[in-house]
DNA sequence: CTTTATTTGACTTTCTTTGTCTATTATAAT
DNA sequence: ATTATAATAGACAAAGAAAGTCAAATAAAG
């Protein structure tokens, strides 16, 4: 297969962060777009469309002087917590959020939230956790308009 | 990341704010200003941005001759590792929100989550409940300054 | 040939830096 | 005591420095 500059892009940052020690690593969109001769959207598109969750990294990113983008690549250990359960989870909280039915912070909290309690659970209790925040946050929802 | 002036200046007044004794310390404007080189509201940028209610700090401050600024950071009295039943749940969320480090919409989100999810759980597992999510929701205001 | 993915560029938003002008307060002068 | 002066900090706005958005043009795949 002949590589497009997307996936040079995206190999190149892929190779980054398996060196680093943190799996994360910090870049300036216009320097690498300078390093790759190509506008900064183009690396905004390779981000958006190969560092998304579901692939398993997260970003954000800070504008202005001294900004950056930063890409996390995050492991669900599956022995700790059961991936589909946890997934699907997640799923619904990203839906909810799209939907503009959760803020970017009221979604990353409960994220952060279910995920830690979540982690000090047994299997089975872990799987009846997702289930009934996923229903209490549903009716809450529902409650509030 | 490639540290900005306002980031070298915040994590500047950070240290000195974790190393008092009281968790509170009082800067000049001006002083601050001649030590990292710049203009004296860039202080007044950093100070606005960093150090609001929401992430946990309160400032007061004195104009003309032996004028200071001083930051305080206060931390939630309730201690976690007490938190074991709704009551003590509530208190923390509702000073939370009184702190500033929760809108009114994330409390109510939370509150009613957690109680219609430990309305599921036999007793042992809803006092785990409540302390473990008192934790997580602790770490993720922490980590989000 | 149609559909999907990539590339590009113009425009927008956010965050930072700097500067100027205003408000407040302690102190010195009257 | 009253007033003037100097020493602060605050408010606000302009300029600068990134990153984000979006849609049009192009290329690749089916």
């Amino acid at each position: 297969m002949k590589k497009s500059l997307a996936d040079k892009i995206e190999q190149y940052l892929k190779v980054l962060i398996d060196r680093s020690e943190e799996k994360q690593i910090e870049i300036q969109r216009t320097e690498l777009a300078e390093t790759f001769s190509c506008v900064p959207s183009q690396v905004t598109y390779v981000i958006s469309t190969r560092f998304q969750e579901k692939f398993g990294y997260r970003t954000e990113s800070r504008r202005g002087g001294k900004g950056f983008v930063r890409i996390t690549r995050f492991t669900i250990s599956s022995d700790i917590c059961t991936i589909n359960d946890a997934e699907k989870f997640f799923q619904l909280i990203n839906e909810l959020e799209e939907n503009k039915m959760l803020d970017p912070k009221e979604s990353s909290m409960l994220k952060h939230i279910v995920l830690s309690v979540s982690s000090t659970l047994k299997d089975e209790d872990r799987q009846h956790l997702y289930n009934s925040v996923a229903r209490a946050l549903n009716e809450y929802l529902n409650l509030n308009q």
